[in-house]
RNA sequence: GGCGGCAUGGCCAAGUGGUAAGGCAAGGGAUUGCAAAUCCCUGAUUCCCCGGUUCGAAUCCGGGUGCCGCCUCCA
């Protein structure tokens, strides 16, 4: 069995390949104009689950990101609170990696931003230019000429004679400077609602065209030949498709070997909309579902990441008061983690046993290649999970064991982490007047002072800690 | 109109020809001084509907219904 990865453009799951080089894996990132939202997440985790899947399983990975931080949504951020673009760019930048801490994904190695590339973009522009399949209109504009490309369309599946004819018309009038509907902007002509965000460039004073950055920055950072790139199926077309273009034009061989897009996620069976009252960053997530942000991201990256996935919510009233009571999604993450969490705090206690007993072994490794056939089948963390809780189920039957069975448990449990990146527990601990009053508990029992045992209890469960008596000792939960 | 994804038990969710993974919730039981902790057990004769192919289909084909996405800057 070899890495498996469905690539959008031939459409079918084919062989990564072996791991003979540093891959270079370059992921659209967001666009930092505002709060992400948890279907940003759902993106952003993806890349993470690629990145910390080619890593687990031998490859040497550079991973760049781009950050958005020049578009028409920037700018007009920026200019509606009269602050200067990067500023404006620089706390959303700072929010997206606070969520991203707090989900567990790795930094990319590279986050370039595009507006630390404007020479490199200008540049591309300058040898598309030259190269004959880009245009200037009168405006000053810079457009690449998509009828001068053979292959436009071959990521998509669409055909250009179809684009030409538009969706049912829909040609902007302020669009008659291209020469065709579906010619894009490479560089786009300064206008009055772009203030002071401008750049001088041979063929005019202007800003990149939204496209454009990725290129340039896949060229800058890794080159131009990538192995893998990866973003949210509504980039497919146009993005993708607009950076194949520009990119193949310009340097003449293939942008990327293999194109991975995640679907979307609905919440409440929903698509999100600012409407429908369904639209929720992390932080809104952590306080009204009461969820951790490692519960949130076991709940976002337990569905296969080429399925749509829905966050389920129940409801209470409708229409404008509708608001939620219940995210269950979130409900399944706490009690599944629950039960992960329980197995691998008590191996250690539970190793009561001088032998493992029989099949002990055959089971963990058993467990170990399911959870590395289903990473391996197309990063299926669904049927990982399962095999985990396959083992759980196993080991519990089986009662006790020895140290080393334990240990070999654990090591798996670490192994299996670095792909999952939500197996080890929150970093919690009591405050020094929590673990007195546990301490206290305890004592209680032993006295068997029932009543006073109950009464330190009660003080702790007010203080949102759960304890539990064992026979080998006594353990405490959060929440 | 074109292209694509999806429809599996109350909820989430795997499964692309061989007789329905896993999780949550629920019910039952064990354990426990008690226990919201932990453990075990139970649950779809059936996979949106109608046809078809096949020895055999959730899985393939045809038709239909519903939801979601893209068809110019939205993960």
């Amino acid at each position: 069995m070899a890495l498996l990865l469905h690539d959008t453009l031939a459409r079918e799951k084919r062989p990564f390949g072996p791991p003979d080089h540093p891959i270079k894996m370059y992921t659209c990132g967001p666009t930092v104009y505002d709060r992400v939202h948890i279907g940003n997440l759902r993106a952003f985790l993806f890349y993470d689950l690629l990145r910390r899947s080619l890593e687990w399983l031998g490859y040497e990975v550079r991973h760049v990101m781009n950050l958005t931080d020049v578009d028409d949504k920037t700018i007009r951020g920026a200019r509606r609170e009269g602050v200067p673009l990067r500023e404006f760019t620089e706390r959303y930048t700072r929010t997206f990696l606070d969520d991203c801490d707090a989900l567990r994904i790795l930094r990319p190695h590279v986050m370039p931003r595009a507006t630390d590339a404007i020479p490199e973009m200008i540049a591309l522009t300058e040898r598309l230019l030259a190269t004959g399949v880009a245009y200037r209109s009168d405006d000053g504009s810079v457009y690449f000429k998509i009828a001068a490309f053979p292959g436009y369309g071959k990521l998509s599946h669409l055909e250009a004679r179809t684009l030409q004819a538009g969706a049912g018309g829909r040609v902007a009038q302020d669009e008659y400077d291209k020469e065709s509907a579906h010619d894009f902007a490479l560089w786009k002509a300064w206008s009055e609602d772009d203030g002071d965000v401008a750049w001088d460039a041979p063929f005019g004073r202007g800003r990149p065209g939204w496209h454009l950055e990725c290129s340039a920055l896949a060229f800058k950072h890794l080159g131009e030949a990538l192995d893998v790139h990866a973003g949210g199926v509504d980039l497919v077309f146009p993005h993708h498709e607009n950076e194949i273009a520009q990119s193949e034009a310009a340097s003449g061989c293939t942008f990327a070997r293999f194109w991975l897009h995640n679907e979307h996620l609905l919440v409440g069976g929903q698509k999100m909309s600012k409407s429908l009252k369904n639209f929720y960053t992390l932080g809104d997530l952590v306080t009204l579902g009461q969820a951790t942000p490692r519960e949130v991201r076991y709940a976002l990256i337990a569905a296969h990441y080429r399925s749509p996935s829905n966050l389920a919510v129940t409801y209470e009233g409708e229409g404008e008061a509708r608001r939620p009571v219940r995210f269950d999604s979130l409900v399944d993450a706490r009690g599944a983690l629950k039960r992960l969490d329980a197995f691998r705090r008590d191996l250690r206690a539970r190793a009561t046993s001088p032998a493992a007993p029989d099949g002990a072994h055959e089971r963990l490794a058993r467990a170990r290649t399911a959870f590395h056939d289903a990473i391996e089948d197309d990063l299926n963390v669904p049927r990982a999970l399962a095999a985990l809780f396959e083992l759980v189920a196993d080991v519990n039957r089986l009662g006790a064991w020895d140290v080393e069975f334990a240990a070999a448990v654990e090591a798996f449990w670490d192994d299996a982490d670095r792909v999952l990146g939500v197996l080890a527990p929150e970093a919690d601990a009591l405050s020094p007047e929590e673990q007195a009053l546990f301490e206290r508990w305890q004592a209680a029992r032993a006295a068997k002072d029932w009543a006073g045992a109950d009464a330190v209890k009660a003080e702790l469960t007010a203080r949102g800690v759960t304890v539990q008596a064992r026979k080998d000792g006594a353990t405490w939960t959060r929440g």
